[in-house]
RNA sequence: GCCGCUGUAGCUCAGUGGUAGAGCGCACCCUUGGUAAGGGUGAGGCCGAGAGUUCAAUUCUCUCCAGCGGCACCA
């Protein structure tokens, strides 16, 4: 006699057995034509799931957001039974959701192409309009492997195999196609709707392992109605208006080529934006109690096989030969071969030449917690498939620093770091910040005890640094945890830029150490963070958060004194040279061209203010000041000008608040 | 590194088994125009690199390189 508690607090009693949908009946007909699944107890079922004892009970319905994922999880297993009827070879595998959308996985031998992606939309409708009814059937684990190898699906029988013991067994029928699933699903094909979409075809590993078969993937979106998949599409439109790099062309602020694989060229104008943030960075860092250094680029190989960074990373480091190499003779560049007592490396990263500087002279106690930091330009032979306009580069410059201290300063550190940290994000214009705690990994070194110190050192220091935070289980580095920050940008997506890593490591592979209080030589813990991570990357970050259109403090060109006619060329010279004298970044335009002409280039090169001049404001000494992305323009005298704009263009730390 | 797609003028892109086209940009001329495109003329291309098929290859095939989208990787 089951009692059914529904998400108003009101309860209904039947009494029998009754299934989700009977339930939704019982609460009006047009809720049981709606629901697509049922909620009992926080778990998701099939709308036709049988329920025998008390419940709270919620209907899903397709405005739901589970509602959404089920249509999602739907679409793909309708994209896998399209497949098989037009592509009766092809070998099924999975299809999960995922943000936004789905996937299926398929093996077969020869690839899709994006042509086949009609066929199969219009394959998937097909089936969407025979509203294929669905059925669940519970199987035994032999029964569904013997039928899948039947079938000749290989992937699908290992699965199967795969599945914990003690886990039920279901397979979900559309008509005549079937499928291993833990379901729920929606109660027939109808429900799915036509709101989805083909995207995008991809290569991806058998269980995401790169010694596996590549398997062909197909992505998907799906929606619950046609106006919130026109609004997604409408999305990537948008973010491909802001690919960093398509900005970069028209706001020339660098470019890639082929000779310097995944290394910038930084013109003029970018460079200007990259001087600006840096400059920012260090006046924070010194006022946060940092020391600066430079260390060098090519270190022997001997120091990083020292810090353990040779056997680990080799691959993936720039190695060169310290010798002379033969271009005369037309043989190899070194007949000699390579001497390996001679081999040096491009840095990869900072830590072990700070640790160098950090080991001259005798080190006290008194000396911790030491800063240091450098902007320090490090190359990495990152694998060509990586490589990713200026976000994943092969050189790079991080906004590194390492603090060396004592045991009971991780707290304190930390937690100064989290406030430099936020404020900075803050300064930025990123308002989302998530923090994440990544814990002690399955391969780790260090007793449990040491573990336990570390991470509850770090959780320490969040909550006193009041901020919140999630733990991701597992995920920390195998000598110590670390904290990470992940930046939401303004169309929502997600960047890891400023971390925090424990390391108590580093300082003993390279002998490290400080003489304490007692007068015994001890080992100091190093702290490395940063909170760009690479100045390359966050640039992009912030170009692309901002559309191009950079806060004006950041902007490499801030105003265009451009001309109506040539007569007030004078003058336009002039006030150029007094807005450059307040300080700010000023270029005139004086070309034979019309006014609207002008306007409309420089407002596509995202120069945030345009100060028209022509005989009228030469006569008066004002300019009339035109904003990006305002159809209106303001006349004032120049001084005004010049004071505002100034005003305006101070970096956020230097700004009185 | 793996899978797929792409590579034609500075940029965005058409196109063809008989060595090329548009728009924008650029140069010059006319125009001096009040807030997102005034008009004319002109220059500009080893059709990513190499090999093969062919009388003939930018076009077809193969190899390589790079870019793009994913996967794997990211100290």
């Amino acid at each position: 006699m089951p009692v059914i508690t529904l998400p108003d607090g009101a309860e209904r009693r039947f009494d029998e057995a009754v299934t989700g949908f009977d339930v939704a009946e019982s609460i009006s007909k047009s809720l049981a034509k709606k629901a697509l699944a049922i909620r009992l107890d926080g778990e998701l079922f099939d709308l036709d799931h049988t329920i025998e004892d008390d419940a709270r009970l919620e209907v899903v319905t397709r405005t739901d957001e589970d509602g959404l994922d089920l249509i999602r999880h739907d679409a793909a297993h309708l994209l896998a039974q399209a497949v098989k009827n037009l592509f009766p070879e092809t070998q099924v595998t999975i299809g999960p959701v995922i943000e936004d959308g789905f996937y299926y996985d398929f093996s077969r031998k020869t690839p899709f192409s994006t042509e086949d992606f009609e066929a199969i939309e219009a394959e998937m409708k097909r089936l969407v309009d025979e509203d294929l009814p669905t059925r669940r059937e519970v199987v035994s684990r032999d029964e569904a492997a013997k039928r899948f190898e039947a079938q000749g699906e290989h992937y699908k029988a290992e699965i199967v195999r795969d599945l914990p013991e003690g886990e039920e067994i279901k397979v979900y029928h559309h008509g005549d196609w079937y499928d291993l699933c833990r379901g729920p699903h929606l109660p027939s094909t109808k429900h799915i709707g036509k709101a989805f979409k083909l995207m995008k075809l991809a290569g991806a590993y058998w269980r995401g392992d790169s010694r596996n078969e590549m398997l062909h993937r197909i992505y998907g979106t799906a929606w619950s109605n046609e106006k919130d998949l026109k609004a997604h599409l409408h999305r990537l439109e948008e973010a491909e208006r802001r690919d960093h790099r398509k900005l970069a062309r028209e706001m020339d602020l660098f470019h890639l080529q082929e000779e310097a694989q995944g290394s910038v060229f930084w013109h003029p104008k970018g460079y200007v934006m990259w001087r600006a943030l840096e400059d920012y960075l260090r006046r924070r860092l010194d006022d946060d109690g940092y020391a600066e250094v430079k260390t060098p680029q090519l270190l022997d190989q001997k120091l990083w096989e020292a810090s353990g960074h040779w056997g680990k990373y080799a691959q993936n480091m720039f190695v060169v030969p310290d010798a002379v190499p033969d271009t005369e003779s037309g043989g190899p560049l070194f007949p000699e071969g390579v001497d390996d007592a001679r081999l040096l490396a491009i840095k990869p990263m900072n830590c072990p030449a700070h640790v160098q500087i950090f080991r001259q002279g005798t080190k006290s106690y008194r000396d911790l917690p030491l800063r240091m930091s450098e902007f320090g330009c490090c190359h990495r032979n990152e694998p060509t498939g990586a490589l990713h306009g200026i976000m994943r580069v092969r050189q790079f410059t991080q906004d590194d620093a390492h603090i060396f201290c004592r045991w009971d300063q991780i707290v304190a550190e930390t937690q100064k770091f989290c406030d430099l940290a936020s404020s900075v994000y803050r300064d930025l214009g990123f308002e989302d910040v998530r923090i994440a705690l990544a814990t002690r990994p399955e391969q780790r070194i260090g007793s449990d005890e040491e573990w336990d110190r570390m991470e509850s050192a770090l959780g320490e220091a969040l909550t006193s640094a009041g901020l919140d935070y999630d733990v991701l289980e597992g995920e920390g580095a195998f000598y110590a945890p670390k904290l990470e920050y992940h930046l939401r940008d303004a169309i929502g997506r997600s960047w890891q830029c400023g971390t925090l890593q424990l390391d108590p490591l580093l300082p003993e592979r390279l002998d490290a150490s400080y003489v304490d209080e007692d007068g015994a030589k001890k080992r100091p813990v190093m702290l490395h963070r940063a909170i760009f991570g690479s100045m390359e990357r966050f640039l992009g970050i912030l170009i692309e958060d901002a559309a191009g259109r950079l806060p004006l403090w950041l902007s490499p060109v801030q105003v265009v004194v451009a001309t109506i006619t040539t007569d007030a060329n004078g003058y336009a010279e002039e006030a150029a040279e007094a807005l450059r004298k307040a300080g700010l970044r000023v270029e005139t335009d004086l070309r034979n061209e019309k006014v609207g002409y002008k306007v409309r280039e420089h407002s596509a090169a995202k120069v945030p203010v345009i100060a028209v001049v022509g005989g009228r404001e030469a006569e008066e000494r004002q300019v009339s000041i035109r904003r990006l992305g305002s159809k209106q323009s303001v006349t004032m005298s120049l001084d005004e000008a010049a004071a505002e704009l100034c005003n305006e263009a101070t970096p956020p730390d230097l700004r009185s608040k």
